[in-house]
DNA sequence: GTCTATAGATCGATAGAC
DNA sequence: GTCTATCGATCTATAGAC
């Protein structure tokens, strides 16, 4: 579907919601329905690849989004702390403290997995790509840069899942309050 | 059902192989039937509450694993450098290098979380717990002990998703050697 | 205890009226 | 573009023969 309306934007992002609470398998058409307010017809109208596109559309729409507010900052912003710092920020803004958990990382841990090998692994390798680069750029070397990278991608992954198990959102907050400590902003 | 013979022991870990590669919605009842040779009348001769038994025993049977292999050595142990070591032996044995996810954090993630609320809290609970009261015999204050366990269980989960989204064990592997010199070891 | 057969609900997907 | 009706497959769960 074209997604450039913001009417658009809402309906992938209420698809997107549905997915993110309920997995691959147990996010059904019935209940994508229910969280859009459209018909199964209107939803095939939309996304004739059916589940299956729904998802692809909304991992691309995730991508577009990180890619903006995540990486670019990484990548473009003049001092490389700086640019740690905007990504934290849209980290923490994206997962809302930990009150939402990465539909990536979710897709990653089960079977779900294997129908979308490409987009998980552009979209954590993006991540700790940028993020060592602009570790270099503030002056590390770089097996330190990539190890620190992939550190804290992992941190902040596993901090969501902390977070959830014990419906405390203040996990997420230390653990990102660490990183920043971690990567010297 | 009784989970005190081999057999028994057996049929429960194929069963939890199958929630953790599909999750509890992708884990049907005719692919556990596949998994365990089993049809659907004598998986619910040994689970009269179906799958969500299913769910719950395997559950019973990971919390019983880590209580004897990863907390034991934490809390019996005479030197808490030495449990914390084993723990950590305990725990790459377990996830296979990173080969094999944790069910109890893809369980968290999703909508089964509210289902097993319960046993997710005691699980991540436990191993937070018994590794800060190790570290603070260790010497460290608690407030210390507290905060380096907590991101210490965070690390190894995130380090489980990215070693799925990389099909890479190496990025769990390097994340147990961290833990194990942040840890001091 | 094991199986097959099947119930009843829900799944993803399609057809066709409007 | 939206809906309802419906298809065939699959789901969890049960019944009942052996």
């Amino acid at each position: 579907m074209r997604a450039d309306t913001a009417e658009a934007e809402k309906l992938v992002a209420r698809i997107a919601e549905v997915f993110r609470e309920r997995g691959y398998e147990g996010a059904s058409l019935t209940r994508i329905g229910q969280a859009t307010g459209l018909g199964k017809g209107s939803l095939y109208n939309f996304f004739p690849g059916g589940k299956e596109e729904m998802a692809a559309v909304v991992l691309a729409h995730i991508a577009a989004w990180f890619e903006e507010n995540v990486f670019a900052p990484l990548r473009d912003e003049g001092q490389p702390a700086a640019g740690i710092g905007r990504m934290l920020d849209a980290t923490d803004l994206y997962f809302q403290s930990g009150g939402r958990v990465c539909l990536v990382g979710a897709f990653a841990l089960d079977d779900s997995r294997n129908r979308f090998v490409t987009e998980i692994r552009a979209y954590f390798g993006s991540w700790v790509a940028h993020l060592s680069a602009a570790l270099q750029r503030g002056g590390r070397d770089k097996p330190e840069a990539d190890q620190l990278a992939e550190d804290t991608v992992a941190a902040i992954q596993g901090a969501l899942t902390l977070s959830r198990a014990f419906d405390d959102t203040a996990v997420f907050s230390r653990a990102l309050a660490r990183a920043r400590a971690r990567l010297a902003v």
